[in-house]
DNA sequence: TGTAGCATGTAAGCCGTTACATGATTGA
DNA sequence: TCAATCATGTAACGGCTTACATGCTACA
């Protein structure tokens, strides 16, 4: 049964931006990547961004237009194709959806409170409220933009998502602080 | 400032581990690793856990105690040093918090919903409260070894924060699947 | 005139994985 | 006696990052 092997993941969630239609330059494609992918997959290093473009258009599933001879400079767009349509297809359909892999060093060294004792671990969860507040912030704004378009529905609602995640954790971490206040009041045992 | 560089992330997990004090061989490391990191950071292979284990040992921070020489099999039981649970310590309290890392596969596909179909991506939400059950029965399991073990109120409060977020990932995921059906039953607008 | 942003890549290297290799012990 | 589990590694390789290299364009 022939089958070729997936691509790594992060190469279709590129095709995936590009199926939005659009031809984007290299640079295009990471600044939308910071503003979207990053907040439930990864931010991929723009030189990670031109390679797996390379790798795209050495497969067939994007096709790259040299853009702006003369008086511009000259970039190269990279629009998919319809082959790229194609797998991307395949993929979303036929390739088993991973459980979602969370690598949180908050809860990390939550874990090892033991050693860092309540008063510096309550502190981090601290500042991990105000940085989950400039997220959210950030987060705001790209939902902002997407607004009711209809051809944006689905990112609307990832954006969504990420939101009231972003508020679930402010809740969490609010809370494990004040239990470790708690904790710390009144110690070992009664 | 004779700063030395962080040891990657993970080797601090497994230092962290061993600093609850049990001495233990690579693979009772692996399986506790699986068992807790799991959850919140990432579950080692077991080749990583003994190459890590190596570098610990290279760094002094962990110490090696050969095992039941004669009679029983031969093991290399690890120990955390002072050296290591002073280089923890350091780590915790002097370098930068990062902020969580989310790979979320099913946030990805739901982005792509315009190539998918909402039958097709409502499906996928479904089969992910499905794994989201079983995942969530295997972290309570974990939590009820926990007890109110005053030594693991740490992990113990951590395995609660996780319990909690895979019950937010539910509620998310069946809000989202509803709010496909709707859609798909008044498509493109009234 | 200079600096920030646009634009495109190559090279080296680390983290972590899978595949491979090996063998002892326990219990059905 | 056979399989599962305990136990320990090495080798090859892939994904992704940082560092490095280069140069144009807009604008203050």
């Amino acid at each position: 049964m022939g089958q070729v092997p997936d691509l790594p993941t992060t190469s279709y969630a590129l095709l995936g931006l590009l199926s939005f239609e659009q031809e984007l330059t290299g640079y295009q494609l990471k600044q939308w990547a910071d503003a979207s992918l990053r907040f439930y997959w990864v931010a991929p290093a723009m030189s990670h961004v031109y390679t797996e473009l390379a790798r795209l258009e050495r497969h067939g599933l994007v096709a790259a237009r040299a853009r702006g001879g003369d008086g511009t400079r000259a970039t190269r767009a990279y629009a998919i194709t319809d082959e790229g349509r194609h797998e991307l297809r395949r993929w979303l359909e036929h390739s088993p959806v991973e459980f979602p892999l969370l690598k949180h060093p908050v809860a990390l060294r939550l874990f090892l409170g033991h050693v860092a004792g309540p008063e510096r671990t309550k502190r981090m969860l601290v500042d991990y409220l105000e940085t989950l507040r400039e997220q959210r912030a950030d987060l705001v704004q790209v939902r902002a933009e997407l607004g009711d378009d209809p051809a944006f529905a689905a990112p609307a609602m990832v954006a969504d998502w990420g939101l009231a995640y972003y508020d679930f954790e402010a809740r969490m971490a609010a809370d494990l602080a004040a239990r470790l206040d708690a904790d710390a009041d009144e110690p070992p045992a009664g």
